[in-house]
DNA sequence: GTCTATAACTTGATAGAC
DNA sequence: GTCTATCAAGTTATAGAC
């Protein structure tokens, strides 16, 4: 179990770390068979190609952090008992999984959430990876959040979960950026309190009255 | 003034445009010069490196959108006279002139506005031409936020900005992420009505009740 | 499954003629 | 300022031995 990773695993790991670190086109099969101690035949042997490989690194922690999320979704609605779960939960639920993996995984955990956040502006590579694993729990999400705020048009709901998850992917790369815009001032926090940061602004933001008109018909 | 720009402006405009559309690694010099119908070794000549290009390309137009975003900023506080301006309008001052040269710009604006969005994920490449561009405005509008919510303590100031960056670059690539999110059933409106949106988001989260506990000294 | 060797190509950068 | 020609190094990918 805690014996030396085999040859596949090795690739997923490095691979995964080494283009959250730097990115998926500056990051050379070279530079990844290097670090991992393997061979360059082996990563064409394993995953065919490297835009395959990519797709393997994310398709290996996307699928249970969205599980993750539907999951603590179904909870908070179970919880709330016929009525719809007030916003904070949902929101929790969606960017808990995400955060704890980023924060809290000792290994890889930690760079595949810095990856994803990457892949959102980096993503001209795997549409079609995305729509299969994130469709579905957009689709949930959007249609738990409307219960929830009826009085916001569905489409102004779109948009608001957009601005969410440009603002959790950028929190997620979770590179210099905070330090960078507190000039060094601003210590980075565990994740718990980040994400509760998170939370509460974007409940604010769900739950601000609707100004821009609705297109008629 | 409408002839033929001259070869080190066709540069720049084809770097603005295959960096924001492709990225900055993945698009390559001569893919640049076949597009702009120059020659490689005028882009060595007129710039030095590739690195030295995308700064370039960066400083261009980062410099008059914060000069402007500085001069609305100006102009808001002293519309406000004396009283600190309502949070839209601080915020209006910020998002206003990306989104305006994002959409409304004929030609370049727009793809820069792209690569401005894309560069915070990918930017490990150009930090100090971020800081320098970047770091007097992000302090003016800190401060001025302080000023219009004095009871969203300094700390926590800062990690709203970084949501609120988040929020704009990824609303300000503008790929195909809401047609994403909505499957394709919400149309992309005008940039008036997408900046209005964010900003009634963005407002709501600013002004929204600090809950996470300030650490003790 | 893992290796070596190498094909086939692209990259950023430069030297030097005009 | 702009060109051609080229370098040196990097890249993904594959063929074939073990």
């Amino acid at each position: 179990m805690r014996a030396a990773a085999d040859t596949k695993t090795r690739i997923l790991d490095t691979a995964e770390r080494l283009f959250a670190e730097h990115g998926y086109a500056p990051t050379s099969l070279r530079k990844v068979i290097a670090e991992a101690g393997v061979n360059l035949a082996a990563v064409h042997y394993h995953f065919h190609s490297k835009q395959d490989l990519l797709e393997a690194v994310v398709v290996r922690r996307a699928a249970p952090v969205n599980r993750e999320r539907l999951e603590m979704l179904a909870r908070c609605e179970r919880e709330a008992g016929g009525k719809p779960p007030p916003v904070e939960k949902i929101l929790e639920a969606f960017l808990a999984p995400a955060f704890r993996l980023a924060r809290e995984c000792t290994e890889g955990g930690a760079a595949f959430a810095r990856l994803m956040g990457r892949l959102h502006a980096e993503n001209d590579a795997l549409p079609r990876i995305l729509k299969n694993n994130f469709g579905p729990v957009l689709t949930a999400f959007h249609s738990a959040l409307h219960r929830a705020l009826p009085e916001v048009p569905k489409e102004e709901l779109f948009w608001r979960m957009y601005f969410a998850v440009g603002a959790m992917a950028h929190t997620l790369r979770g590179d210099q950026g905070l330090e960078f815009i507190s000039n060094g001032a601003c210590p980075t926090p565990d994740w718990q309190t980040t994400l509760r940061r998170l939370i509460d602004f974007l409940s604010a933001g769900f739950c601000a009255p609707v100004k821009v008109r609705r297109k008629r018909k």
